[in-house]
DNA sequence: CTACATAATGCAATATTGTTGCATTTACAA
DNA sequence: TTGTAAATGCAACAATATTGCATTATGTAG
């Protein structure tokens, strides 16, 4: 796991302790071949006979996301804000990341550039769903 | 609230029934000027004293999403998978609405274009989120 | 208008996701 | 080796989500 290693120069590098639970969950995290979640994590740990707290690995998972070690994903499945329906098949979003506000747009362009990338790959794509985070107007310096 | 009427009508025409939840849900999800969580929904709800199940809640949202009277927002907030660091800024699912394959990729000319959007409306873009539902090679007929 | 069939809702139970406060333990440096 | 701050564990709670089954309500057929 060279991946592991440069993880923990990271930590380390910037002040964080190397524990336990946090080489746990680093392993993990290289072992999976995609995304899981935190409770993911919790369940296979306990199939190897360890045990850590879910807030725990919350916590860690929050770590890495904030060293880029590690990243969410917004993978279906989770959702949950419902708005009644406007633009079929492309729902983009930009959120501010200081102030939270938010601004729904549809671009079409943006849609046959995506759909001919993904063409590329095999896929054939029906819904585009984006969001941008970034700095709105007001909360530009 | 003409956006109601339109939706009734649609419940209509494909035989489904307009009951007074679901009435109760569009109104609020009619008046609401963003995006609710079911949760929401429920709260505001009780605050005008009325009561709906939790579980008629999220299958009423999930009913007009099939209809496409309403849909899901990704909105960050919500949760959570994790995945080890690759592409900083940028990341982005093709998914399989058949069988759940999934392939993750990057592109910075695309990037770029969103960059311009959103710049175009006032943002300063950082990430890149997005998601592309469709049906992958295996899977389409 | 009434009664019926079944679609929809309510309720109970359970699983997953996520956060906070505080007691205890651990990592690492002195 | 020991001390201190950081990290973890634990308890409690809130929010999100799904399933099965009993009960109710809608739309229709009579
Ligand atoms: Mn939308
Ligand atoms: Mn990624
Ligand atoms: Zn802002
Ligand atoms: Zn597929």
């Amino acid at each position: 796991m060279p991946e592991i290693q440069g993880a923990i120069r990271v930590l380390r590098a910037k002040g964080y302790k190397v524990t336990q639970p946090r080489k746990q969950v680093l392993k993990v995290l290289t072992q999976a071949q995609k995304p899981v979640s935190p409770y993911d994590v919790q369940k296979i740990l306990q199939q190897r006979g360890e045990h850590l707290d879910h807030v725990t690995i919350y916590r860690i998972l929050d770590l890495l996301c904030l060293l880029n070690l590690a990243h969410k994903v917004l993978l279906s499945g989770g959702f949950v804000k419902c708005a009644l329906g406007d633009e079929e098949g492309c729902h983009r979003f930009m959120v501010c990341r200081q102030c939270g506000a938010f601004q729904e747009f549809a671009d079409k362009s943006l849609c046959e550039e995506e759909n001919e990338l993904a063409w590329h790959l095999g896929f054939r794509t029906e819904q585009h769903f984006s969001e941008f985070f970034g700095l709105c107007a007001k909360c530009q310096g």
